[in-house]
DNA sequence: ACTATAAAAATGAACGTTCATTCTTTTTTT
DNA sequence: AAAAAAAGAATGAACGTTCATTTTTATAGT
């Protein structure tokens, strides 16, 4: 039970920091050592919780995605109004990248270059499926636009990335008055 | 007159090389060897053109975003209505990423990666401005919301940069009617 | 027009460094 | 005391960059 949560904790501090020196230094500029002495480690331990550093940074990935949508996901009920529902998976997905915004932008990172392979890029967007399927309902019930499901994702979803980047490098402050500006362009631009 | 020529084939063959090769591996995946042999170059023959990697890599982020910028505001001027400009900016944008998008892809992982160095950064953006402009413009007006920057390019133009990359990795095929539709979306989440 | 010469451009090999990974030893746990 | 976990040092490969040299181009005198 120690020796378990032991090396979970290792574990997890491996992963917390490849995001944190991913996010400041891509890829290949991080080196192993470095994530090692940042999580305080041996470099050499890395390889008893990760088969090479591919493998860390593919369940760095994963394990970031599935934590982006439990949470995105945690308040809705498939009883919900497809409008009910849709604001408020957007809502929470915007509290998430205001909130976890090394893990955000960590996400935005993978999803724009080829750091991660493809069977892990795979795994990441079955995490989506519940919102996948709200939309389906929401094209029967004639709520929202027959759109191809990009469409939907480009046009209501993935704006917030661009917004949390751009307020991470100080670009701007996003305060609660943007993100009902955002939520409300958001559904303007896939409702019926 | 023929070595002016000749030199400035070799830069262009090294910028296409890096786009490529970077597109494919990432940034820091990519060797100086392989860029020079994909030129035709021998690896010290960069070193004649361009100061160092990162320089290459600068440089070549500031060509691609000077030749996108000219692209997109090709057809347009200042004397046409708000919505025609946005119009027919959106839509050459829409255009270069589709036909260009060797080059979308580079913009794309630029951008969200720590790749380009701040100051080449600050100078890709200025290229926007004549869009920056029109958009003031359309707030005077009251034609578009009066949102921030923003808000205004997360919402209207950067979806189309998820669009290409699903499109470029076989996710889906971005045909007319979609182009449309995604203009539309774009339209109608930002007019007043 | 042709050659000699200087300058510029280009090259391949070499250098020093850095990195991912492995090996051997030590420490901790059972 | 055996097994597992962790450590630090070692290894070999790969990389960015530089160096010494060769090749090409431009210039100038005859």
């Amino acid at each position: 039970m120690a020796k378990l949560q032991k090396s979970i904790d290792k574990r997890n501090a491996l992963v917390k920091a490849t995001i944190e020196l991913v996010n400041n230094n891509g890829f290949h500029a991080t080196p192993m050592s470095k994530i090692a002495k940042m999580a305080n480690v041996s470099p050499a331990t890395i390889y008893l919780y990760f088969e090479n550093k591919q493998d860390l940074v593919n369940q760095t990935y994963i394990d970031v995605k599935a934590e982006y949508t439990k949470y995105a996901f945690e308040t809705y009920n498939e009883s919900m109004s497809v409008s009910e529902g849709f604001e408020i998976i957007w809502k929470r997905i915007a509290d998430f990248k205001l909130k976890e915004c090394e893990e955000a932008m960590f996400l935005a990172q993978c999803d724009n270059t080829p750091m991660i392979d493809e069977p892990s890029r795979q795994e990441g967007i079955k995490h989506l499926q519940p919102l996948l399927d709200l939309w389906e309902r929401g094209k029967k019930e004639g709520v929202i636009k027959p759109l191809s499901d990009y469409l939907l994702y480009a046009y209501s979803i993935n704006p917030l990335s661009f917004l949390m980047i751009a307020q991470k490098r100080g670009a701007f402050q996003l305060d609660k008055k943007h993100i009902e500006q955002a939520y409300q362009a958001a559904w303007n631009s896939i409702k019926v």
